[in-house]
RNA sequence: GCUCGGAUGGUGGAAUGGUAGACACGCAAGACUUAAAAUCUUGUGACCAUUACGGUUGUGCGGGUUCAAGUCCCGCUCCGAGUACCA
């Protein structure tokens, strides 16, 4: 028999799908072993050969735990709500729910050709009612929470109004919007409506008057990590600042906990940095200064307080609220002027044009411990939404400020011993201050320390720790997302009973915004709750993606997310796969809102996801033909040189090892149909480049074609054998061959000339010695993630077999187990061949025996000076001083030796023999 | 600018401080074939020898530690990724 794959595929898809071969049931005779892969949003594009590389080698991983012996959760679903869809639906009228199905049906189709093991009975998809009902419980949830600093947990909201009933805001210390104060008494004269008001002022999802990422084209605003440069990280539009009211979920109170999380966890190094960097902790001090002629202060936070000194103007945000307080009527004119022209301003034209602006307000205000009188200036230079959006201004020591210094020809008081500030400013922190009072002496260290202390001690302000992580803004004003269920009751907004969820997603007319502007829920008929409106706004994207690896627990489950034994039971995600993109999106949504359900008891880990590998990104590689110019003839790579030519794209599915098809490239297009060639060696090379996989570049390679010509198990063998996961490489056909070679020779350790031709008698020593050498390395590779190595160990082990021409029955089952988790399909065939009744899913990996390695002799390398020069064979277990003294004697030591007495002789077991001269 | 990676044949890539280049592609030669494809065998870092079982050199560049460095340390160059007026 032939080593028919695609026969050999489809039956065993087939029976795997017919008898449920991957369903998996929480079992507590078994460990749990949980292996997540990124969830995909379903393109029209569908998979090119790059995306499936992470599920491929969670895959293997899988099936490989499960070997040995763990109860295996590995799910699979849809991201399903998302732009595209909705942007393709406004085009054509078409429902975002159709093509999202009809998107994922390919999708599961494509998947299902590669040979995964996922339950899909525990498939979920964000934008359906059943899923998105936890969603929306979630969001009650947090609506109905304050988080308390102290406990550094999530409170009931209910909790906080019995605090406010009998002793108001005194004392407390809870993350809120900003600090407000009142007693017992003037809060229950409040009414509700604004008692509504202060409570929002605490809610971890509240509604908030906040700068928001505006992006006309798309008529949303956007979230932060949504944001690239300046323009929206999906169709590259241009976006604005604009304050508007949003639903903002309170990540910053978890900036703490989300960052001594990050040493609990198993990620990569660099991926816990740039987290670090995003949530972004400084430490410093808020330092209150009083304005000169007016009974007012404001507060700036620093992390230089050792350099108040040298503090010669102040900045202001032009968003900043003080700034209508502290302009001066002689200055209203031309602040008005600037604030206009920074209004204009896009975002991405601030990050492009760093030119210094700025105006003076004309008022000035006093240092708290120098006592000098400064100006006030407004720039844009300064953030409005980080630390107090004011700022002490140091030009000695700050770059920024001293660019500012030097356009406004302001004073510049250096205060660092042997700083010269003449051509730019010294923000090092080191050195002895000097024109500094009483830090003079001190080290930058020491000083940055004494003024913290000093400031707290004198009450001119307190001691800070700031962070960049900002809060996440909630809203979206699309229409194929998840609605709030939330309805607003004089103007107020309250929590649907969570007996009526899931509210469900509306149909509407179009999927625009109405004529006066409202989000398309505006065209809903009858979108109200029990007789009052309900919001109008979706849940961004990552609202669906935040917490779906809980449900994959329990899917079916319409009482609660996860019930608690059966999350008791899977806990936490072992191991999740997927690519580095979400690093500053995802990866810290989930992180809080998981942290978010521990504190409500939900879960029962406060970390998502234990360890973390990012595969990295496949890239296109691109072929390219060169047209001699001004004609229709192309000429190869190598010759070239010799003409003018221009290089074009060509289809990298015409082209093998790259070599041109040249009938298919006639037919490839109607202007090359009388194309003419000029060869080499009568083959026409084409040249070749990494680039994106992109449609325009002709690159984009289909795993079905691969899984057509070569099989699937040679797809998921090749992607691995391409390189490490982690590694970012382009994908490249050439070479796949090798792969396939290598089944072809593992069907035919058990078909001799088309038979069925397999030895029930012992296994010899060396066919036993090539089965462990693979068992030891696939084992330890498994673990470490290093799957390119594993595919080389199994080519070398059929290679050692076929030279051996083993065909004994009980190295090939092994060998089977062994190479299931990478090429299932052809292992399950030759599983069953050997005679087996149960799916070799179901067989245990087998164990390494150390005693089939060890060597009756040991090759020992004699080097010279660390030169490797000859070996000798020793029997196993030599002695040091057995070796030394054979090799000292030996007749080619001798020689190389010349007579010389060696210094000293170094000898590493098993391996060398060093003889320093 | 800052942070984190990386640099090894024609190519993708292997190497707990211990014979660098596993494995694969490509290439070359040979076998089979009327022929081609497929398959199999052998060779393949460079340089020099080739009568020899050989010699020299070699992991981006310059130093260092060590009996021994692709691997560890110091200083550069180049490439990639993330982040960026974060006070």
């Amino acid at each position: 028999m032939e080593y028919n794959f695609s026969e050999i595929e489809k039956k065993w898809q087939k029976y795997w799908e017919d008898n449920k071969t991957y369903q998996v049931k929480e079992d507590n005779t078994k460990p749990k072993y949980y292996v997540l892969d990124m969830f995909p949003y379903p393109s029209g594009a569908g998979l090119h050969v790059g995306h499936p590389l992470g599920y491929i080698a969670s895959d293997i991983y899988s099936r490989y735990k499960r070997l040995k012996g763990f109860n295996v959760l590995h799910p699979m679903g849809y991201d399903a709500y998302g732009l595209p869809a909705e942007q393709y639906a406004i085009q054509t009228g078409q429902h975002p729910a159709i093509t999202t199905e009809k998107n994922i049906n390919r999708y599961k189709e494509q998947l299902d050709k590669i040979g995964f093991s996922f339950d899909w009975n525990r498939e979920i998809r964000t934008c359906e009612p059943d899923y998105y009902k936890w969603t929306q419980w979630a969001f009650i949830q947090m609506f109905n929470s304050y988080y308390c600093n102290d406990e550094q947990q999530a409170r009931p909201i209910a909790e906080l109004i019995e605090v406010f009933e009998q002793q108001g805001s005194q004392n407390l210390n809870i993350a809120c919007s900003e600090t407000l104060s009142f007693s017992a008494e003037e809060w229950k004269a409040k009414t509700e409506k604004e008692q509504q008001e202060i409570l929002m002022n605490y809610r971890i999802a509240y509604l908030g008057d906040s700068m928001v990422n505006w992006c006309p084209a798309l008529g949303t605003v956007l979230a932060n990590d949504e944001v690239i440069d300046g323009v929206s990280e999906r169709g590259g539009h241009p976006v604005e600042q604009r304050k508007m009211r949003q639903w903002c979920l309170r990540v910053s109170a978890y900036a703490q906990r989300l960052l001594n999380g990050l040493d609990t966890i198993d990620w990569t190094d660099s991926l816990k940095e740039t987290q670090k960097n995003w949530i972004g902790r400084s430490e410093g001090a808020e330092l209150k200064f009083k304005i000169k002629d007016l009974d007012l202060d404001f507060t700036v936070f620093t992390t230089r307080a050792d350099t108040i000194y040298g503090v010669t103007f102040m900045v202001l945000a032009p968003e900043s609220d003080y700034v209508s307080q502290v302009v001066t009527s002689e200055q209203q004119e031309e602040v008005n002027k600037y604030l206009e022209t920074v209004k204009r301003r896009t975002e991405r034209e601030r990050q492009i044009d760093k030119k210094v602006t700025g105006v003076f307000t004309g008022s000035y205000a006093i240092n708290p411990i120098s006592g000098t009188i400064i100006p006030i200036w407004i720039s844009d230079y300064v953030l409005a939404g980080y630390g107090t959006g004011a700022i002490m201004a140091v030009p000695a020591h700050d770059s920024r400020d001293y660019a500012f210094a030097k356009h406004f020809n302001l004073p510049i008081i250096p205060l660092i011993e042997g700083a010269d500030v003449s051509e730019e400013s010294f923000d090092a922190k080191e050195g002895i201050m000097i024109n500094s009072g009483f830090l003079n002496g001190l080290t930058v260290k020491e000083a940055i320390q004494r003024a913290k202390e000093y400031i707290a001690e004198n009450n001119l302000g307190q001691i800070k720790v700031n962070y960049r992580l900002r809060d996440a803004i909630f809203s979206r004003q699309r229409y194929w997302g998840e609605p709030f269920p939330i309805y607003y009751k004089d103007g107020m907004p309250y929590t649907v009973d969570e007996s009526d969820l899931p509210i469900k997603l509306p149909n509407v007319d179009k999927f625009l915004p109405t004529e006066t502007g409202e989000p398309p829920l505006g065209r809903a008929k009858d979108w109200t709750y029990k007789g009052y409106p309900l919001e109008l706004n979706t849940m961004p994207g990552f609202a669906g993606s935040s917490a779906y690896y809980i449900r994959y627990e329990d899917p079916k489950n319409d009482k609660s997310l996860v019930s608690k034994e059966t999350n008791e039971y899977w806990r936490n995600v072992d191991l999740y796969i997927g690519g580095t993109e979400h690093a500053t999106g995802h990866l810290i949504y989930s992180r809080f809102w998981n942290k978010f359900l521990f504190d409500l008891g939900t879960v029962c880990e406060d970390e998502p996801f234990r360890k973390l590998i990012n595969q990295g990104m496949i890239q296109g590689r691109s072929n390219f033909v060169y047209r001699i110019k001004d004609t229709n003839t192309f000429v190869s790579l190598n010759l070239k040189e010799q003409y003018e030519v221009t290089p074009l794209h060509v289809d990298v599915n015409i082209v093998s090892n790259d070599m041109l098809d040249l009938e298919a490239f006639k037919n490839w297009r109607p202007e090359f149909k009388d194309a003419e060639f000029i060869l080499e060696d009568g083959k026409y090379i084409c040249g070749w480049a990494v680039e994106k996989m992109s449609k325009s570049m002709y690159n984009v390679v289909n795993p079905d074609d691969i899984v057509d010509k070569f099989g699937a198990d040679t797809l998921r063998l090749y992607e691995m054998f391409l390189g490490p996961l982690e590694q970012s490489k382009p994908w490249d056909t050439n070479g796949i061959d090798g792969v396939s070679r290598f089944l072809r020779k593992l069907w035919n350790l058990f078909y001799k000339n088309g038979e069925l031709c397999i030895s029930q008698d012992e296994p010899t020593k060396e066919e036993l010695k090539a089965l462990h050498k693979l068992i030891k390395k696939v084992g330890t590779d498994i673990e470490n993630f290093s799957f390119n190595t594993s595919v080389a160990a199994f080519m070398i082990c059929v290679n050692e077999l076929t030279s051996l021409k083993c065909n004994k029955k009980a190295i090939l089952s092994e060998l089977v187990v062994v190479i299931s988790s990478f090429a299932p399909f052809i292992a399950e065939e030759l599983w069953h061949t050997l005679g087996n009744t149960t799916t070799v899913v179901d067989a245990r990996f087998p164990e390494f025996n150390e005693n089939y390695l060890k060597e009756d002799n040991v090759k020992y390398t004699v080097s010279f000076n660390g030169k490797a020069r000859f070996t000798i064979d020793f029997p196993a277990g030599a002695s040091k001083e057995e070796v030394e003294k054979t090799t000292l004697a030996h007749e080619s030591a001798q020689k190389w030796m010349e007579g010389k007495t060696p210094k000293k002789v170094i000898v590493v077991p098993n391996k060398i023999v060093n003889i320093v001269l």
